[in-house]
DNA sequence: AGGTGCCCTTGACTTACATCAAAGGTTTTT
DNA sequence: AAAAACCTTTGATGTAAGTCAAGGGCACCT
């Protein structure tokens, strides 16, 4: 069985390309599905092709493959045009906590910004491909675009609001709360894009999962199977079906539903 | 006993102020000693004076004030000229996660840009004046000035990457890990602002801490007393004194010392 | 088809931290 | 100066999640 989530897998994963597909790849910002997503909107287009011009290139990262590391130098934030991703940090000790994962029309590479240095992991959950924004084209069009400045600036302070409502998750919430609010926010992103607001199919493991979690994978996996128990989801490995939404939001936050 | 940092407070305080900080409070940034923490540097005279401008007027928040509240709507960041503030969020059934605690040369309110509103509390946990620079104002001489843009951007990049290590910390870290990290950064930036390295007076009580680290205050109390007990730190209620920085930093990382 | 390796699940046991409770300090109020 | 409110410390006990361990499922390789 396949979610939404998978056929648009399929489509975008460059092994298995159709010659439609490619030709989309091509495609400047002002032709792209994703444009909401990554790009401010109402430009006419003279503007627009000015703003194409804020990609530089493309690069093709495959599954398991780093687009930047810690200590790397900064130059360009990437949107993710096809993939998913996580990002991560680590002790020398070699503890890992992932900061977070990005799908299609996200932007990677904020945390370069402050040091020129990028201070933490992003790797590819699955072959992607991204868009190589050189900082310098963002900050010359941005002074240019009001628009876009003002986008540029939404886009880093969604990122400081959505990790203080990790720190909330992970200073506050029990692990079952902490994986209904996670299900729930990755099935909402999904949605967004045009896949099932019920189905997914995960594109990390239980390990990862709970990295970001502040919890151990027997944990994750505990929490999965309760869920399944209780006939909230089902799950079967990697594909999760999210039966009862109204009783994950309840798990989430008691007060909200009901 | 006063640290260097008591000694600062009671100069600052507008309870206490003398006739000369009356006068510093009326100075522009061009004036103002902490002119290297909010605004970039390397300006001429005339620039400066017109960056002068991105501070519209100043703002006294008394101690347990509000300076903004969640759902408040967003017109302005908040540079910190004198004082100390927590941000927290909370959720519906009451828990409250402390996300930061900021003080003199930082700027709050980054949070608010993304939906025009926002999103968490700012509170003064000592009488404090802020610099209200609207957000207009910024956007506008960012497009001029592109020192200052790099400066905004490196200011939320930097937001970004602090919140990235208190998720390492919160996900990965046990308490008295969390509680070393979070005396040597609190003690670091004291010292960037002039004050000692060794000493410091808290401004926040013993459940903020835990709140931001994650912890039930009577967890922080204990790890406070373990590492008065063990000669790492003297501790008289709000008063510490840090006696061996190197063990401290080796609880935080026991790879990194020795 | 069988082997290899990785990921996931589940059970038994352990532990770091939370919770509950009481007492002593410190600051604020009256 | 006494009272009240709040904060901090410390001890005793409870528990959610971690750790350890074993087995099973799935995908990839030869």
């Amino acid at each position: 069985m396949l979610t939404g989530y998978d056929v648009y897998w399929q489509n975008m994963n460059p092994e298995t390309m159709t010659e439609v597909s490619v030709a989309t790849l091509k495609v400047a910002c002002s032709g792209c599905n994703l444009r909401e997503l990554c790009m401010p909107v109402g430009f006419n287009t003279e503007d627009m092709q000015k703003l194409d011009t804020v990609v530089a290139t493309r690069r093709r990262i495959k599954q398991g493959d780093l687009l930047f590391s810690n200590g790397d130098s900064f130059t360009s934030l990437f949107a993710i045009r096809t993939g998913f991703f996580k990002t991560c940090v680590s002790t020398i000790d070699g503890r890992e906590q992932v900061t977070g994962f990005q799908m299609a029309g996200e932007i990677i590479g904020l945390d370069g910004i402050v040091s020129d240095h990028h201070s933490c992991n992003a790797v590819a959950l699955e072959d992607s491909d991204v868009c190589v924004m050189p900082f310098s084209n963002v900050e010359e069009l941005s002074r240019e675009f009001p628009v876009l400045q003002r986008h540029v600036h939404k886009i880093m302070s969604r990122e400081i609001v959505r990790e203080n409502s990790v720190m909330m998750l992970l200073g506050n919430m029990r692990a079952e709360e902490r994986l209904a609010a996670f299900l729930l926010n990755l099935v909402q992103r999904l949605h967004a894009r045009g896949f099932s607001q019920s189905e997914l199919t995960l594109r990390m493991s239980r390990e990862e999962i709970g990295s970001y979690l502040g919890m151990k994978l027997e944990t994750v996996s505990r929490a999965f199977s309760k869920f399944g128990d209780e006939g909230i989801i089902e799950v079967k490995q990697r594909y999760v079906k999210i039966v009862k939404p109204d009783l994950l939001k309840k798990i989430f936050n008691p007060e909200t539903c009901i």
